[in-house]
RNA sequence: GCGGACAUGGUGGAAUGGUAGACACCGGAGACUUAAAAUCUCCUGCUCAAUCGAGCGUGCGGGUUCGAGUCCCGCUGUCCGCACCA
């Protein structure tokens, strides 16, 4: 075969691969292990070029991994729960089930061309009952450990389908349905308790030292420890009103308590006054987000309630009921001091409440008039008349001084606290693992039997009547006869529960299940010894907080409840987030108005220009855009496929921006990609059929340029820096195919680059490998060694500075000293120029690197 | 609104505080060809000089340093997350 043809070398080495079963992993007792593991796809029906790209990084992990002599663990499955598979039974009938396995068989073989290293053995589905029922046994386990308990809380409530909303169903505060306004309404449901492990989960960040610091820092934040003191305000018509704060040292500046409008006391005047009843009604208007709540317009009602201030009984202070105090977060009332509070402060100048100043910058005595002086906790400010005796004193002083001097006096005691709530995992829906209790009216809630698990989706209402996915609601909650059940306990009838779990629930444990997917117990402890922890997690960073903290609590929780080992309670060593594939958007506006999005393949590109085939109009072309669907800006890998190769897709998804971020697919850079392996191909003929015989020149210069390539390229590699190993791999390319080394030395380089190449490109890099007379398959080959005697150079050249701008540059012995390299800088002719008869002050040497001379 | 990140040529991007623009795309010139495609060679930050060279230049404004794309402070813009999307 002379000519590069992808289809060709790609069907035949997957085909090689699989007959050698060479990704299969193994346990290997004494060989190091490697878990490599990307954030398994929900199943939507197509991949896109995110999974590519995202499939392909862990795969170039992974057989770099097999290559330096690991045993590696590198699985894939699908993340099948979840709405989408209800929406899609809604909007043109058809079962969820039906839909999702369609989906996952679809999806697979569109995943098999790309050529991944993964062990297909271990595939499983998390809506598959034998994954569920293992997560319905976690659950139970769980809520034996005390880690799952019920209570209240807020839902959004769409009051003309009659059916509780997601947030993403929640459009402008209104049912996407529906289009009704959205209310906040309470229901019981099921919490893990995650919050009991805030802290170890808190503490145990530091300890990620291979995980992206801005994630640590999102979690961290998310967690949200903070101390502050809690007291209560005594009212004056008795009773009281417990607060926690954070700036307790700004107690002078009170001028309000507020209290939430889910507070217990919001409750009772509901009951009783209309005009609370109405504004309560108002305030639960809208989602359930923080993001709606914060963004909403604050809105306050005074109670009527007065309370005393704790530090002088003869100064009352009113109390407000407001709409952007949670009652989730401290004790659901605060205190508000409008000074040193941006939100307190346009508050009260709303409502026309009184702003007190507490402190002043020490260098600017300006009381506070529309904008609340805030500075950083750590800067001095000057206090006015602080009841602790404070003058001078930052912040933290000043909170540090108030607690001790409130805990003294006995009325206030310092708390610490988590913004971290509780993890509310009881969703109204079908498609999602059944929550393994009964509602026994004797009883109360039962566990259901380890032996009666899995706890499984009726398909249908039984008779063969299909379950009617049109009607909104939970079609359990409404199944003739799918919940009778009879009490475990004491064999009455009773009720299933009919709520089934979120499905983050089977995201946060998946990891532990790839390591024995087959046990008949949620995990086998021996294997989970061997495989865990994931050595290389792999995701988006939409994940950074929800996904990956939840997981982090599972691993604890299943260490705690015997699934685990204790050293898998923080089951991700390394993480990385990778970057979207996005994509140009070409637009053009229509009769309506409205924006009309062009298919790329619709489109002629021309001087960077955009116009339709179809009549040659111009369109204006919006770059870098998310690829989405409704925007017709999606590239199918299927297509790239089947007409560049995997290798020439893979190839491309991995140069040019680098991991982290972003990447741009453009046509013209899957082309010079597909271009570039064409390259490397005939390379490797020409080398094949140069003649042994003939001698060359330069033989040593490729033979050390090799062994740079395989130091750049490994370190590239090991750093997640493949586009920067991709650029070495081209810079390499480039002096190979100039090189007039004789045949030896250019075996050596066009098998070293195959080998380099192989991670990313590893059909051609086997074609390459076999077609040069390698041993075995490229796949299984060591990973090539750079010799620290090729990678010295004996000379360096230095740039010289004058004043911090390059002047000359010098070529110097690599153990030159200082005073010699000094004297050789000054002597040039350009340094001279530039010193303009001045005489230099300094002259500053790092060896290997610079000279720069200060005038 | 809150939390986190990012910003470098026409484009994607490279650069342990040490020669800014590696590598690639686009574009230009040439070779090969009857011709085109493919392929190969060279040029390609901006401005002036039009060769030598000089000046400017990493979103904007300050600062630290012999030296800043990189560190610090303040802005602007874009993206991600905000607990029932996955």
């Amino acid at each position: 075969m002379s000519r590069y043809s992808a289809a060709e070398i790609e069907a035949r080495w997957q085909e090689a691969w699989d007959k050698a079963d060479v990704f299969k992993a193994v346990r290997q007792e004494g060989k190091p292990k490697y878990y490599v593991l990307e954030m398994f796809p929900y199943p939507s029906g197509r991949i896109h070029m995110g999974h590519v790209r995202n499939y392909t990084m862990g795969d170039v992990i992974a057989r770099y991994k097999l290559a330096t002599g690991h045993s590696v663990l590198h699985p894939m499955g699908w993340d099948a729960f979840g709405m989408p598979a209800e929406n899609a039974a809604m909007a043109s009938g058809g079962h969820p089930k039906d839909w999702t396995y369609g989906n996952i068989a679809t999806m697979k073989d569109q995943m098999k061309p790309l050529g991944l290293s993964i062990d297909w053995s271990r595939e499983f589905a998390t809506c598959d009952p034998e994954y569920y029922g293992q997560q319905q046994a976690l659950f139970l386990d769980f809520l034996e450990a005390g880690l799952v308990y019920r209570k209240n809380a807020v839902v959004n409530w769409d009051p003309v389908d009659m059916t509780v909303l997601a947030n993403e169903q929640v459009i402008d505060g209104k049912g996407w349905r529906s289009g009704a306004d959205v209310e906040r309404r309470e229901l019981t449901q099921w919490f893990f308790n995650i919050s009991s492990m805030a802290e170890e989960l808190l503490d145990a960040i530091d300890g990620l030292d291979s995980w992206p610091a801005k994630v640590k820092l999102m979690q961290q934040n998310w967690i949200g420890k903070s101390r502050g003191l809690q007291f209560a305000f005594q009212r004056t018509d008795g009773g009281e009103i417990e607060v926690y704060t954070t700036r307790p040292d700004t107690l002078m500046g009170a001028s309000f308590v507020g209290i939430s409008p889910d507070h217990p006391i919001a409750k009772q005047l509901e009951a009783e006054n209309p005009e609370v009843a109405d504004f309560v009604a108002k305030c639960r208007r809208g989602g359930t987000t923080e993001e709606a709540l914060e963004k909403a317009e604050k809105l306050g009602l005074d109670s009527g309630l007065k309370v005393k201030h704790p530090l002088n009984p003869d100064w009352e202070l009113p109390v407000w009921i407001a709409n952007f105090i949670l009652m989730d977060y401290g004790t659901g009332a605060i205190f508000g001091c409008p000074a040193h509070d941006q939100r307190d402060l346009d508050f009260c100048r709303k409502y026309d409440l009184p702003v007190k100043d507490t402190f002043f910058a020490l260098d600017n005595p300006t009381p506070v008039a529309t904008e609340a002086f805030v500075p950083p906790k750590t800067e001095k400010v000057k206090w006015v008349d602080h009841f602790a005796g404070l003058d001078e004193a930052t912040g933290q002083e000043a909170i540090d001084a108030t607690i001790d001097f409130a805990e003294a006096q006995g009325w206030g005691k310092g708390v610490t606290n988590f913004r971290l709530r509780d993890w509310g995992l009881s969703r109204q829906r079908y498609w999602g693992c059944p929550i393994p209790v009964v509602h026994c009216d004797t009883c109360g809630v039962v566990p259901e039997k380890k032996e009666n698990l899995p706890v499984q989706l009726p398909y249908d209402e039984g008779n063969g009547k299909p379950i009617d996915f049109s009607i909104p609601g939970n079609p359990l909650d409404r199944h003739p006869h799918w919940r009778d059940v009879a009490c475990p306990k004491c064999g009455a009838p009773a009720k299933r529960e009919t709520d089934t779990m979120d499905t983050f629930v089977d995201s946060s444990w998946y990891y532990a299940r790839f390591t024995a997917p087959r046990a008949d117990t949620p995990t086998n402890m021996a294997d989970a010894e061997y495989w865990m922890n994931v050595d290389q997690y792999i995701g988006g960073i939409e994940h950074a907080i929800l996904h990956l903290l939840y997981s982090r609590f599972f691993a604890r929780a299943m260490n705690v409840t015997g699934h685990l080992p204790e050293s898998a309670r923080e089951p991700f060593d390394a993480l990385f987030t990778q970057g979207m594939v996005t994509h140009a958007i070409y637009q053009s506006v229509g009769d309506n108005g409205r924006p009309v999005y062009h298919y790329p393949e619709d489109v002629d590109l021309r001087d960077g220009k955009a116009f339709l085939k179809d009549g040659g109009a111009e369109v204006e072309i919006i770059p870098s855009a998310k690829m989405s669907k409704s925007k017709n800006n999606v590239v199918d890998p299927l297509n790239i496929i089947s007409s560049f190769g995997a290798d020439t897709a893979r190839w491309f998804v991995l140069s040019d921006s680098p991991p982290e971020r972003d990447v741009e697919w453009t046509a013209s850079g899957a082309e010079a990609a597909s271009k570039h392996l064409s390259r490397v191909w005939s390379l490797s003929v020409k080398i094949a059929e140069t003649d042994p015989q003939g001698g060359g020149e330069g033989d040593e210069e490729l033979i050390r340029a090799t062994h740079k390539a395989i130091f750049d390229v490994t370190q590239g590699v090991e750093s997640f820096g493949f586009n920067a190993a991709i650029a070495k791999l081209y810079a390499f390319t480039n002096l190979l195919s100039k090189s007039k080394a004789g045949k030896e030395a250019q075996r050596f380089a066009i098998m070293t680059l195959a080998q380099l190449m192989a991670p990313m490109t590893p059909h051609l890099s086997e074609a390459i490998w076999e077609a040069q007379g390698g041993e075995g398959m490229i796949v299984t080959a060591p990973w090539p060694v750079a010799e620290e005697k090729y990678l010295v150079e004996d000379t360096v050249t230095l740039p010289v500075q004058v004043n911090g701008k390059r002047r000359a540059e010098i070529q110097v012995a690599k153990d030159a000293d200082k005073a010699e390299v000094e004297a050789m800088a000054l002597e040039m002719d350009a340094v001279q120029k530039a010193l303009d008869g001045g005489t230099p002050k300094k002259v500053i040497v790092v060896p290997g690197r610079i000279v720069n001379v200060v005038v």
